[in-house]
DNA sequence: CAGGGTACTTACCAGATGGTCAGGATAAGT
DNA sequence: ACTTATCCTGACCATCTGGTAAGTACCCTG
């Protein structure tokens, strides 16, 4: 049975990663998750070999699926733990008391922040949206919500005439374009021998904040 | 030997599909190509297999290799074939009769129109920029002198005072990643289920064009 | 018609990869 | 002391992958 492998054994795979999570081996499990999400964010979810990962850690692969049960579910993981900690930075931030376009800014600044303070994560993110990803569909499930909220929010903005009224969700993805995008040109700079420097990160911020105030903007 | 194979071969593999580009056979050949494209830029590098590529085309993989000697020289030679696109359009911009920041509008212009009409090569584009991939080095060989004579030019510009003085490098990295990021953006689209409209492109064209405004233009 | 180059194929292989299975070690509970 | 659960490992395997070897069919040219 070569074929029928796309949605059951995601859902499968996870089902031992996720319940057991504190315990004696729990060390190790993080730093499988650790080593994972370097390679994935740079080279791909076929990039490294469970014996690759293995090696780097000084550990024998049965390890690896021992915890984590087939490499799918390696990723799956992966993703969900970023996701994770992307999903608090943001919801600290809606649940602030930043309010209208104060807010909006806010949010940027928390996504570049974690862009900067995890590169990896970016990287992650990176990867997970080529088409062919396996992590695609998990990524969406795991930031989905968030997504939604935002999206709402801004309609409920939009309604009280506090932000331009516009395509919500083509904004969101537009802003989350850049934000990859932002990771793939530090790779492209890195690639061309020049070290990142503060500088393009603050460019890109600005860009993509005076994109959103003139999409977003009631007056102007 | 399984290691040592990253120059060598990269240089060795190619040898036959450059030199021998027509006869009767080239139909076939174009086919390949064309499909590789399609594969490697959207699902990348290790996405398709050469069964996978072949079967596609009804063909036998061993067809492929014969014509492109190895999965690296069928990769070289897409990167090249793509790279020659791209310089066409660029270089005839470049010669043309387009001065200062006309010139620069009439490149990007170019570069979008390129990228409006073959993603598929948008798409490759980034693929190639990823960090793990062995196309890099070859697109780096095939597009780099076209690189290395737009930064030559904007430095005369900027001597002449007709150009702001920047970092001619690092505008064009921020340009290329730029153009890229949009074939990410239309990728999202996608993904979200949206189709990429004219508008998403135009919008991001004219960012590009008011950041190098901003980077450039000795006026303002 | 003999000979050689071109285009493509069948048969086959060595290595890598994800994954299974049956343990072994250690600490904790009874 | 015996059991049990957790964590980890060595041995083994089926499959896939890029690549090689050895043809076959079809021209064209002498």
């Amino acid at each position: 049975m070569p074929e029928a492998t796309t949605i059951r054994d995601t859902v499968r795979d996870t089902v031992r990663g996720v319940t057991r999570s504190s315990g004696r081996g729990a060390e190790t499990r993080e730093r499988i998750l650790d080593a994972a999400l370097s390679s994935f964010g740079t080279i791909g979810y076929d990039g490294p070999s469970l014996d690759d990962l293995a090696n780097g850690l000084g550990i024998r692969k049965q390890t690896i699926l021992y915890h984590f049960v087939s490499k799918r579910g390696l990723l799956g993981a992966v993703v969900d733990r970023s996701a994770a900690d992307l999903n608090a930075a943001l919801l600290e931030v809606l649940d602030g008391e930043a309010t209208d376009w104060e807010r909006v800014e806010a949010l940027v600044r928390s996504v570049f922040r974690v862009a900067l303070e995890q590169p990896l994560l970016m990287g992650l993110l990176r990867e997970v949206s080529r088409p062919g990803s396996p992590a695609a569909p998990r990524l969406k499930g795991a930031m989905g919500p968030l997504m939604d909220r935002a999206q709402a929010w801004m309609e409920r903005e939009m309604d009280a005439g506090r932000m331009r009224r516009t395509d919500a969700q083509l904004v969101l993805i537009s802003a989350y374009s850049t934000v990859v995008g932002l990771a793939t040109e530090i790779e492209v700079l890195r690639a061309a021998g020049l070290e990142p420097t503060m500088r393009t990160v603050a460019t890109r911020r600005r860009e993509l904040l005076r994109f959103l105030r003139a999409s977003l903007d009631p007056q102007r």
